[in-house]
DNA sequence: TTTGCATTCTTTGTACACAAAAGCATAATC
DNA sequence: GATTATGCTTTTGTGTACAAAGAATGCAAA
């Protein structure tokens, strides 16, 4: 209970805010990482208090943080009861997949038209990093920055709704795809994205979708969201009546 | 400044919450009603003791309540500077449509497959009410319920990620329609939200989403955003700079 | 032993007080 | 007379105390 971070370094990159972080960005950022790094599992309990204590602030801090999460699905915010990791279940899951392949196609198109030279490298250097992550085992920053990747393409689509949905659809996604993952096979995705931009750069529109939309079905297939889901829906439909405290912060 | 209401009492429709709604729910069901029906003009500060006054609550459930509000782009939300209703731009208005032919589209074609009777009957109710509003005269309602319209159709539809995008785009929508539409052509659009129904009814996929498409065209038509939308443009460009503290409750 | 109830304890919900930031007006100086 | 600086006011940001709602535990009765 004593061990606390001196009050909030670490700023994390919060997007793209110039301004980097009011108290509850970084906040908002910390928990959002944790629970993509699979620090924070889903159906963990998130404790306003405990939270205040363990990043130096108060609970009215934490409160905003949680509330975002909870908008973005990322977190269940149940009255009375307080905030725990959200679960979403196989169907849940496919309505996410559903709304991202609608939203991803419309992006595509965008991005052909209006991402300009410099974004285009933008999205390359992030690619570079994503792979670089998963060349060094680091699999949670691996997923966190493929997810970056396609919010970063929303906004060089440049459609301010879109990037909002797409920011909790991402979000979303990430959640899923660690808790659904099958094992094994390795999250690479970079070589994707790399020949997305190729196909965006060229401004070839019916290539670039169709990358995507391979892409979308390869991220699908690594689920088990539809044969062997048994055992593990099992444990994701009653995840959210059992309550597992695990803060899994070194202890 | 001493007039107040009771303290809160009208619980307003939230939606479909069973609880129909704790505190903040009642004030951002509120503010945002008063909006739509144009009694809060875009760019209009919404102080947060003012507000909490008028409602008799605290400024910490005012504060969730725009915090709400911002999240759906209905307010805008700027540090240490308070909030203020939202003045879509004419760019900004198109992205809304854009994004809202890409949702309606995928939302059709969902409804097509998964709506009940039961949830088509209610639809038919709830175009019935909107037809009654306009011709009692009461735009503000008619609006409202349109968007309400939508935004059932999207619960028909059964995919939760829409449901909860589409409910910022008929938002901020609303915002457009009355912020930008050309005066005295009435949005009479309950006949093509019947029409839709019985096409959607007839499981008629292709009929159910060439009327949307129409319908989309129509409440695009009746906007001032492509050509002599020089003046209102002016005014929408700098209504964030102007502070016109217009809390147009009945003075 | 098990079940139902009551009491206690933990955790969230709300209000309020204080601190800080931005805006405004006044005044002084160039 | 215009412009800038400074302090004054208003409004938001944050922390904290208190109230209320749930959950847990223990005791009693069947």
């Amino acid at each position: 209970m004593n061990e606390q971070l001196q009050p909030l370094k670490k700023p994390v990159r919060t997007g793209k805010a110039g301004r980097s972080g009011t108290q509850d960005d970084i906040v908002y950022a910390h928990i959002f990482e944790a629970i993509l790094e699979q620090r924070l599992a889903p159906g963990t309990k998130l404790s306003e208090e405990a939270l205040g204590e363990i990043f130096g602030v108060s609970r009215t801090i934490i409160r905003r943080a949680l509330s975002r999460l909870a908008h973005e699905s990322v977190v269940l915010l149940r009255p009375n009861r307080g905030a725990v990791v959200a679960s979403p279940t196989v169907e849940e899951a496919r309505q996410v997949f559903f709304s991202r392949r609608m939203v991803e196609r419309a992006i595509t198109e965008l991005a052909v038209e209006h991402a300009t030279l410099d974004q285009l490298n933008e999205l390359r250097q992030m690619v570079r990093e994503e792979r670089d992550s998963f060349s060094r085992g680091d699999r949670g920053a691996g997923i966190r920055l493929s997810g970056e990747f396609h919010l970063k393409l929303a906004e060089a689509a440049g459609n301010a709704p879109l990037v909002s949905f797409q920011r909790s659809l991402v979000s979303q996604t990430s959640l899923i795809i660690a808790q659904y993952e099958s094992g094994n096979r390795s999250h690479c995705s970079y070589d994707e994205h790399m020949q997305l931009i190729d196909a965006i750069e060229a401004r070839d529109a019916e290539q670039a979708v169709s990358l995507m939309m391979h892409h979308m079905d390869h991220i699908d297939s690594k689920l088990n969201l539809d044969e062997e889901s048994a055992s593990d829906d099992l444990h994701a439909v009653f995840s959210h009546l059992l309550k597992k405290p695990k803060v899994s912060a070194k202890g």
